[in-house]
RNA sequence: GCUGCUGUAGCUCAGUCGGUAGAGCGCGUCCUUGGUAAGGACGAGGUCAAGGGUUCAAGUCCCUUCAGCAGCUCCA
């Protein structure tokens, strides 16, 4: 006797095998068309999938209004783009087909290279089979007659795969659709005809199993709605997230630029972005005074021994500027990082554990050489500056010193209303050998830092293997662009290996009288100022608060009979130490703000005869729009009261994720 | 680094079959002197990314390099 438990409460019960199409038919038939598929105990399924013979299960009909449904109708979509592929070009081998956050991609080796002016051939035959509505059919084969037929359809990569990966299935399942059959988990919705609006995105490379050292396939992405609508609305968004892009935004906002004569990947600050790095180099620098850091200075250079003490010559030299030659003995390297330079200030004179914690920081400029197809805008670059710095302390101090590093980079955080990101902890991965130091040593900072994380309140906090710093675990603030790819921001690295003996040997005399190996911190709560500020011009979509603003206000005469009154304001509020222009172009007053407000410049002053003759200035706010007149002093003290608060009024949220895989319809 | 796509005025882009280069915005000058998102006229501005090749002729076709974009791989 089977128990069926649906969502409203009731229950049902079945002596007979039944699967949960039978029971949807059962409760109406208007929900067994809709339904597409079902959940068992919170196992997504195929809606002709048999349920247990007896016990109890929670069952719940997936239909169109379920968003597990999406993802399965996504996978489905998936096999149709394939099927259509493989339909209009010779020799297609299949590999992995799953769905990610906002759609599906598959892989392909065929001899025809894909590109975008095959998308709409493809699309048509997808529709074409989309309209035919043929079912998704499993089909449970043993694993040598699984093996047989996918060697029988010419698939080696799904050959290979249940040889490999799937070596400890006993059976494997297949979906057939017409012609087409895949070996795939599933599940899928019952037919063709249940899949909406789709539509092919792009076309890129990928390697087969994620392996560079193996062969490239195609990857073909798209995505799939239920409704045109909802569609239509995602490829909107998709549009103006290009339009929230810093890169974009850079150039029309002339923050930044990149000149191949100058190199790729190495950022030129144009004066406007150039004032948001300054404005965030003082606000971090102000705090950095306040928690008791003591800046440093250090130069772009050092020898190339220093790195091979500290380990970062061999460990990282690929993604190293080469060395600057001078002699043979006598070569410099570009820093890769400010640590080595900092454990020299150390170790300028000896410590005592009256000295620590010791707090070094500065904003370092470091080098590395990414690889030419990760460089793009401000969020990978060979050049870029760190708001570092390195702690020096004994091992009581570590919990507290780094749980205050934690504690500065939320702070900072949160004063740019920078609220929607993740905490990962980045632990070695115990199968490589890229890590110096200890197993020991790692596993008590691990802990440690585990330890001090648990204890705050950092939101979706969790660990990730294989992501540490070659010298130790970490604590880093991920936040996603507006393309749902996510960047590496602030970050705090414990470390227990670069003071130790083997590497700078690192000592404090302490109240034993005896000398004591201290413990470094590494912490950069902006990361770097490149990629933060690329990041924020993404978060504010370019309209800066005004504490950060290039351009904060402008004074707009309505017709040049003003232009000296206008000039005075604009002397004034310069005085003030705002950052004003003034516009007395021989332009309309509505020509002219509309120019202010795309330049998104926040603040408007208005200046006709009426102001001039009160000595007032009509205000007009970026979002809010006219405020009407006041003195000029008012409105001088309305901005520098802003300014000083910081205030944050308007920020853009992402709307997409990652593109990580979903955990539902993967190939296998 | 790998695969694919792209590179034309300051910006965004058009340029047919290979036949000596175009728009809008911006910029400059002049007219207009105005009241909260585009007033008007005229004008300047190009080694068509760079180099090589095919051709009577190349922005257009081919090759190489550089750069950008998407993804993969890597990422202290």
């Amino acid at each position: 006797m089977l128990t069926i438990e649906l969502p409203d409460g009731s229950t049902r019960q079945y002596s007979q095998p039944v699967r949960p199409v039978d029971i949807a038919a059962e409760i109406g038939a208007g929900l067994a068309k809709a339904t597409l598929a079902a959940s068992i105990d919170g196992r997504v399924v195929g809606a002709d999938t048999p349920l247990p013979e007896a016990g109890r299960v929670q069952l719940r009909i997936l239909t169109k209004k379920d968003p597990e449904a999406l993802a399965v109708m996504r996978h489905s979509c998936a096999h149709v783009m394939a099927r259509a592929v493989m339909r209009l070009f010779p020799d297609v081998k299949l590999a992995f087909g799953p769905t990610i956050e906002n759609g599906y991609y598959y892989d392909f080796d065929m001899p025809h290279k894909l590109t975008e002016e095959d998308f709409p051939k493809i699309e048509a035959e997808m529709a074409r089979i989309i309209k035919a509505d043929e079912p998704f059919e499993r089909q449970v084969e043993p694993r040598e007659k699984a093996l047989a037929l996918c060697q029988q359809l010419g698939q080696p990569f799904k050959v290979e795969h249940i040889e490999t990966g799937l070596s400890q299935d006993p059976t494997l399942s297949f979906y057939r659709q017409g012609e087409f059959i895949d070996l795939c988990r599933g599940p899928h919705v019952p037919g063709a005809g249940k899949i909406g609006a789709f539509k092919l995105l792009s076309v890129a490379g990928a390697y087969w199993k994620g392996d560079a050292e193996r062969q490239q396939l195609q990857r073909l992405y798209g995505t799939a709605f239920f409704s045109r609508e909802e569609l239509d609305a995602h490829l909107a968004r998709l549009e103006e997230a290009k339009r929230r892009d810093h890169r974009v935004l850079g150039k029309q906002l002339e923050l930044f630029s990149v000149n191949p004569l100058v190199g790729s990947g190495l950022i030129l600050w144009l004066p406007r972005g150039a004032v948001i790095r300054g404005e965030l180099e003082n606000f971090v620098r102000g705090e950095l005074i306040k928690r008791g850091y003591e800046p440093v200075y250090t130069p772009h250079i050092g020898r190339v021994e220093l790195y091979m003490t500290s380990g970062h010559f061999p460990y990282y030299a690929d993604s190293q500027f080469k060395p600057i030659e001078i002699s043979e003995d006598e070569r410099y390297l570009l820093k890769p990082m400010n640590c080595p330079h900092h454990i020299m200030i150390y170790k300028s004179r000896p410590r005592s554990y009256r000295d620590l914690p010791l707090r070094l920081a500065e904003f370092g400029t470091v080098y590395r050489y990414e690889q030419s197809g990760e460089l793009g805008g401000m969020t990978r670059v060979r050049g870029f500056t760190q708001d570092d710095a390195h702690l020096f302390c004994t091992e009581e101090q570590v919990a507290d010193e780094f749980r205050s590093c934690l504690e500065m980079t939320q702070f900072v955080l949160k004063s740019l209303g920078l609220d929607d990101y993740r905490v990962r902890l980045g632990f070695r991965d115990p199968k490589s050998d890229k890590y110096v130091g200890s197993a020991e040593s790692w596993e008590r900072a691990e802990r440690a830092l585990e330890e001090v994380c648990r204890g705050m309140n950092l939101p979706r906090l969790d660990i990730e293997r294989g992501e540490a710093a070659f010298y130790g675990p970490k604590a880093d603030f991920v936040v996603a662009d507006c393309l749902g790819r996510e960047w590496q921001l602030g970050t705090v690295q414990l470390d227990y290996n670069l003071p130790g003996a083997e590497r700078f040997g690192l000592e404090y005399i302490g109240a034993d009288n005896t000398p004591h190996r201290p413990v470094m911190i590494h912490r950069a709560p902006l990361g770097s100022m490149e990629r933060f500020i690329g990041v924020l011009i993404e978060h504010f979509a370019g309209a800066f608060p005004l504490w950060l603003a290039p351009e904060q206000v402008r004074v707009l005469v309505v017709s040049e009979k003003v232009e000296a009154f206008g000039r005075q304001v604009e002397q004034r509020l310069r005085e003030a130490g705002l950052r004003v222009t003034g516009d007395y172009r021989a332009e309309k007053i509505g020509s002219k703000i509309r120019d202010a407000q795309l330049k998104l410049v926040p603040y408007m002053l208005v200046c006709g005869a009426r102001e001039a003759e009160q000595g007032t200035v009509a205000v007009r706010d970026r979002i809010e729009g006219d405020l009407g007149a006041m003195p000029v002093e008012a409105a001088v003290d309305k901005l520098l009261a802003e300014v000083a608060a910081k205030t944050v009024r308007k920020v853009v949220r992402s709307e997409f994720g990652g593109q990580k895989k979903d955990a539902s319809g993967t190939d296998y």
